[in-house]
DNA sequence: CTCCTGATTCGAAATCCATCTAAGTAGTAC
DNA sequence: GTACTACTTAGATGGATTTCGAATCAGGAG
């Protein structure tokens, strides 16, 4: 594995590494019509407005959600393909590098 | 998502979150009858002996890797139940909790 | 245009993390 | 026993991260 390859994947993996973000990227994966309003997801945490869309930035620059602004609200989605990628890092063969 | 199965999750994709870290899961997993010697791992980094002790000891403590020592030298191998539980997480039904 | 609400950005404080050197432990060889 | 090697633990430090409140931006209502 290299050292590049390394930096990007750990970069992936520091964005999921955090219980706030886990549980965002869970429920926007699991919203209805699969996607969630910002508004939406604040309420389920106890923390600030501010810090909950720190977190969904961190996902955002990950390329794990994208958001998109409609009117007042500003509503988030599930990159799929990022997370198939994902899917299939811990089959043995990409461990390996075979 | 309940808050401690977050909780959890993250710890183990903490465990991910580092270039180093990745690298030497990799090496380890890649390695010849599947174990690793802490001699072989520390020469591809410019990083201290140490260093490198406590990024096995943080795979070690996700339980993504475990050590035996066989008179000198200290062995690590990969815990594959570990790997394939990771990856299944990114299919939706994971994520979307259904 | 002014006000209000939803969301992001900014700047600061507290905390966490990667890395080092120095010291300690475990095992082999003599 | 001493000496040497392999590895881990302990303590310190610089840099990154999480969180907040305050300020700012975007859009709708009056």
């Amino acid at each position: 594995m290299r050292e590049d390859e390394a930096a990007e994947l750990a970069g992936v993996f520091k964005a999921l590494a955090d219980p706030v973000r886990l549980r965002l990227l869970n429920m926007i994966a699991s919203a209805e019509d699969g996607e969630a309003c910002v508004c939406d997801l604040t309420g389920p945490f106890e923390l600030s407005g501010p810090t909950i869309s720190h977190h969904l930035k961190v996902l955002r620059n990950a390329g794990l959600i994208e958001g998109e602004r409609r009117g007042t609200w500003v509503y988030y989605r599930v990159v799929p393909e990022k997370l198939t990628r994902l899917s299939g890092l811990f089959a043995l063969p990409v461990l390996t590098g075979t």
